[in-house]
DNA sequence: CACATATTCAACCAATCGGTTGACGATCTT
DNA sequence: AAGATCGTCAACCGATTGGTTGAATATGTG
């Protein structure tokens, strides 16, 4: 698997998104990762390692805890691939927080991380 | 499955990329998508149809010919996702073009398009 | 009409995915 | 030492994925 096919591949799925933008606001241990989500620890933990493996987390562990850590540069290769396609122009993070709102407001979507209004 | 599921799903997959690639040189017949691959036609239909269905490609049957089209806009939804999480400056053309004669260059990539040095 | 070309459909296959449960190895606390 | 907490491992499950082949459906051409 090239380092793009695990990017984009980590990026389908809805549940490791949600999982990406709860540590946009911090760090997190792996149990405070799973909190809001209904499904198993052992589920999130995959995730998380699916993740790191693609390279858009770090797992460093202090004592008996794992603490996750967003890795945003590896967002940079997929980045660059897709704005050849179109020339996007860059977007604010206005832009960003609204389009995040959006989609987790929506039904389908696994667990809101913090989704209860207090967006910041 | 949510749009940015389905976007970020057909990225995933080497061959679908590659065939994005191709599509941006001209629009092309699923017959001549499909002649650079050594896979079976079918299954070069079958990832045609993915991408239509995702949105990053649209297909107008003329004849017998169905013709696919690069439909750059799919991805901006998927671009300013990405862009959240990392302020990325804009890439310019030529970044895009490095990038992607190296991605061709791998071994692991199924079929490069045009990649015996006629890039034009 | 007969034939070739373009594309999809249908059935099948092995491999991967996203989830579960239960046991397990570390690590902290008492 | 005993017990609780953190996280992963292993085995299992049903669903999906990416590919195959062969037949079927249009559409064009001699």
């Amino acid at each position: 698997m090239t380092p793009l096919d695990a990017t984009f591949a980590a990026l389908a799925d809805p549940t490791r998104r949600a999982i990406l933008a709860m540590l946009l606001e911090d760090d997190m241990a792996v149990t405070d990762v799973a909190q809001p989500f209904t499904m198993s620890l052992a589920a999130i933990s995959k995730h998380l390692i699916i993740l790191a493996a693609a390279g858009l987390i770090s797992q460093e562990k202090r004592g008996r805890v794992k603490w996750c850590k967003l890795e945003p540069d590896a967002l940079k290769a997929a980045s660059v691939w897709m704005q050849g396609f179109g020339q996007f122009e860059p977007v604010n993070l206005d832009d960003f927080e609204r389009f995040l709102a959006r989609e987790f407001a929506e039904d389908d979507v696994p667990q809101p991380p913090g989704s209860r209004g207090e967006v910041r």
